[in-house]
DNA sequence: TTAAAGCCTAGAGTACACTCCAAGGTCAAG
DNA sequence: CTTGACCTTGGAGTGTACTCTAGGCTTTAA
C-alpha cells in the first residue's frame, strides 16, 4: 500500500502521514524508487490515532504506548497493560464529562440559569 | 478584585487572563489607575472556561456560548438552550469515549490484542 | 523614601499539529 | 516521448493557546 491510497483509506492527507511517521507513530519500508510502502494493518493503525485524538490524546500520549504495540519480543501482558491504562484514562474523562453535564443539565432547570454566575 | 488575587484564585496566570480578555471570553473594569477589576463571579466564570476546555472545547467555541450570557435583555430561555445544545455535545462525547473504551476492552480479553491490528 | 511587589502595554517567542510549497524523480497511458 | 498522476525531500507558513520580555507606572510595607 502506498501513500496515496493509504491517505484514501484513512480520510487523512499525505503530509500529516509522513509527519506521523516523522514523529515515529506509523513506519513505511521503502520500495526501490523510494516510496514508502504500508503493510495494510496501517491504515486500522491511522484510524485509531485519529480515534484517540478526537478524544482528547496528544501524538506525544499516543506515541508512548506505540513502541511496545509495535516489538514482538514483548509479551501480551504488557500490551494488555497498556490497554488498561488507556481505558482508565478514558473513564476518567468521561466523568469529568458527565460532572460538566450534571452542572449545566441542573443550570437548565433554575429559572435564572446564571444566577451563581456563568453557563 | 485585581488580575493576581483572580490568576491565584483559579490557578490561571495573569497573562492567561488578559489574553482571554483579548478574545472577550472575559471582562473587566478599569480603576482610576488602570488596574483591571473583576467581579467576584469571574473566577467562576474562568474556572468554567479551564473546565470545558480540558474537556476538547476551543476557546471559540467556548466564547460562542458567552456573549448571550453576559447580556441582560436576552431571555433565560436563549441561555438553556446554550447549555441544552453543550450537554448535547457533552452526550456525544462521552458517547464517542464509550465506543474507544468498549473496543480497547475487548481487545484486552483477546489472547493477542494485536491480532486485527493497533492496540 | 526607597525597595519590592503588583499592575500596564505591545510585541516577540513557543509548542503542537498540521498544511503548503518548490523542485524534482517515477511510472502508466496515449 | 510527453502528459499527468503519483511519489520524494526540505523548509516555510498557519491556527490555537499560551508564555515571556521590555520598558514603565502604582501601591504597600519597612
Amino acid at each position: 500500500m502506498r501513500i496515496g491510497q493509504l491517505a484514501t483509506a484513512t480520510s487523512v492527507s499525505r503530509d500529516t502521514l509522513r509527519f506521523y511517521e516523522k514523529l515515529g507513530l506509523i513506519r513505511a519500508t521503502r520500495s526501490d524508487n523510494a516510496y514508502r510502502e504500508y503493510p495494510a494493518e496501517t491504515a486500522q493503525l491511522v484510524t485509531y490515532i485519529r480515534t484517540a485524538q478526537k478524544l482528547g490524546f496528544t501524538l506525544a500520549e499516543i506515541g508512548q504506548s506505540l513502541p511496545a504495540l509495535w516489538s514482538d519480543n514483548k509479551p501480551d501482558q504488557a500490551v494488555a497493560q497498556l490497554l488498561r491504562e488507556k481505558v482508565a484514562a478514558i473513564d476518567e474523562r468521561i466523568a469529568q464529562l458527565q460532572g460538566l453535564r450534571h452542572e449545566l443539565s441542573q443550570r437548565i432547570e433554575q429559572v435564572c440559569p446564571l444566577a451563581s454566575a456563568v453557563g
